[in-house]
DNA sequence: GCGACAG
DNA sequence: ATCTTGTCGC
């Protein structure tokens, strides 16, 4: 009965059954978009902050590629990893741009239940807001979750920006707008080097998301959370069997 | 119709 | 995402 504590703390809405075509992943993409919150605030001094990846593995099968998740929370006041956690199963959705949650979530949630820390916020590989239809890897996860949520890319997906209103200095930032509606915010998080792309996913505003991603990327490009968790995913990966 | 397309 | 050598630069 208690064997899944943090799957209480944390409310997941663990799904009895996964879209198994595109028709059914839109459907519900549409009906649990409206439960998504852009507006924050969200946590101002987030304690613990969890960065989430999936690597993949070449060996297909009648089950899909095999996929690696990786759960990193860092403790923001040193930086520190204070819990880490994985999972491995096979993909049971195949790569749709616009889908991309289909494949990820899945083996993410199955990681995010053996965690014992409750995140103050989840920052996730992907877009959130800044998707086609709104509903990006940040926005599900948060609204699976019911915690705080933020995606920060590493390309762009949809949108644009003013090349020029985006500064060369870390910091520096441009509204990402997609169909006249700004989505998302192209930051700078190293003086002069390619920015990320940072959405809401849920419970949390863009300010405060970019804030915390930027704090989390004192000395490179993508936010300590992302890079620790892609180098565990990875790592996983390997010794699994690649 | 054609190309582009988070990871 | 992943497949992959060397190379330029701090």
């Amino acid at each position: 009965m208690a064997a899944r504590p943090t799957l209480q703390a944390m409310r997941i809405d663990v799904p009895h059954a996964w879209p198994r075509d595109e028709a059914e992943a839109l459907a519900l993409q549409d009906r649990l978009r409206p439960l998504a919150d852009h507006h924050g605030p969200g946590p101002q001094r987030p304690r613990y902050v969890a960065g989430l990846d999936v690597a993949y593995g070449g060996g297909h099968g009648a089950e899909g590629d095999t996929v690696a998740a990786a759960v990193v929370v860092l403790d923001t006041a040193t930086l520190a990893p204070v819990e880490q956690v994985t999972a491995t199963a096979r993909a049971a959705f195949p790569y749709v741009p616009g889908l991309f949650a289909f494949r990820e979530l899945p083996v993410l949630i199955e990681a995010l239940e053996k965690l014992s820390v409750t995140p103050d916020l989840l920052l996730c590989d992907g877009q959130g807001l800044a998707h086609p239809r709104r509903f990006g890897l940040a926005c599900h996860l948060g609204v699976v979750t019911g915690l705080p949520a933020a995606g920060v890319a590493k390309t762009p997906f949809v949108g644009t920006w003013d090349p020029a209103a985006l500064g060369d200095a870390r910091g520096s930032s441009a509204p990402l707008v997609d169909a006249g509606e700004t989505v998302g915010r192209v930051l700078r998080t190293q003086t002069g080097v390619k920015p990320v792309y940072v959405s809401t996913g849920h419970g949390v505003d863009l300010d405060t998301a970019c804030r915390h991603v930027l704090a989390l990327a004192p000395a490179y490009r993508l936010p300590e959370t992302t890079r620790l968790a892609d180098r565990l995913s990875r790592d996983r990966l390997t010794s699994w069997g690649a």
